[in-house]
DNA sequence: GCGCCTTTTTACAAAGTTTTTACAAGTCCG
DNA sequence: CGGACTTGTAAAAACTTTGTAAAAAGGCGC
């Protein structure tokens, strides 16, 4: 049940709008905190520490979830949904679908093109 | 098990509204004593000494009942409900439920949102 | 033991969170 | 375009956690 940050030491995110502790497990969207469940706030989590990856739907059901691939739910686009609402206008900008594969999370002010890091996988979290 | 102040040197906490003596024992709300059974004290002055932060039900129920996270019982709601009883009026606002982890203490006219201290543990007493 | 006070449990209500359901809308590819 | 498949969305259902009142249990001095 426990959260997956339990144990959490990586600094925080911050862009010019979002910031999220951590430790704290606290979200500021322009300042202001918004409250995020707590799944709200793992699938959001593991999206961010991987800014600029797509991670496929498997990948966010299992490490969020636990659920393997025989598992068919909706939950995760539900949550997707409700993260979207709660980044507001920044949403779109944040939150990316990647059609067939999974979700991205993309920093605010991204560089206009995104380099490839050719040392890193092409997808974060495999499966 | 006996109180968990029984040497306590902390200054007295103030704010507008409520002093807690830690020495004393005592409580004064709008100057007035409030008569605090010893649990309803322990438990008040574990959140009051880390105002500001969020303490973990579990974390509660070691510091105050030396109960480890095996046992299942609703006292401290109840004690919560108590304490918030005799803070009458600022309840509310002293008292906040943070659901699914726990419970945090705001000093009176705390600024709205909570300023994450970057340099303070995630949870206070951590579990 | 008895009375009085404190603490814990119990049982249920209320509030909050997560998952499912059902369908709409979008995307891919022939 | 059309069909198969994927994602978006709103609302309901299921589930979990917290609040509350009242009863039961525990402690302590007389």
């Amino acid at each position: 049940m426990g959260s997956l940050q339990e144990e959490n030491n990586m600094p925080p995110y911050r862009d010019e709008h979002l910031v999220l502790d951590f430790r704290e497990q606290l979200a500021l969207l322009d300042s202001q905190p918004i409250t995020l469940t707590r799944k709200e706030y793992d699938l959001l989590a593991l999206l961010v520490q991987h800014a600029g990856e797509i991670i496929p739907r498997e990948a966010l059901l299992l490490r969020v979830w636990g659920y393997g691939a025989e598992i068919r739910t909706r939950t995760l686009d539900v949550h997707i949904r409700r993260l979207r609402k709660k980044l507001g206008a920044y949403a779109d900008q944040y939150i990316e679908t990647i059609f067939g594969i999974g979700y991205r999370f993309q920093p605010f002010h991204a560089p206009r093109f995104f380099q490839p890091n050719l040392n890193k996988p092409a997808f974060a979290l495999g499966v």
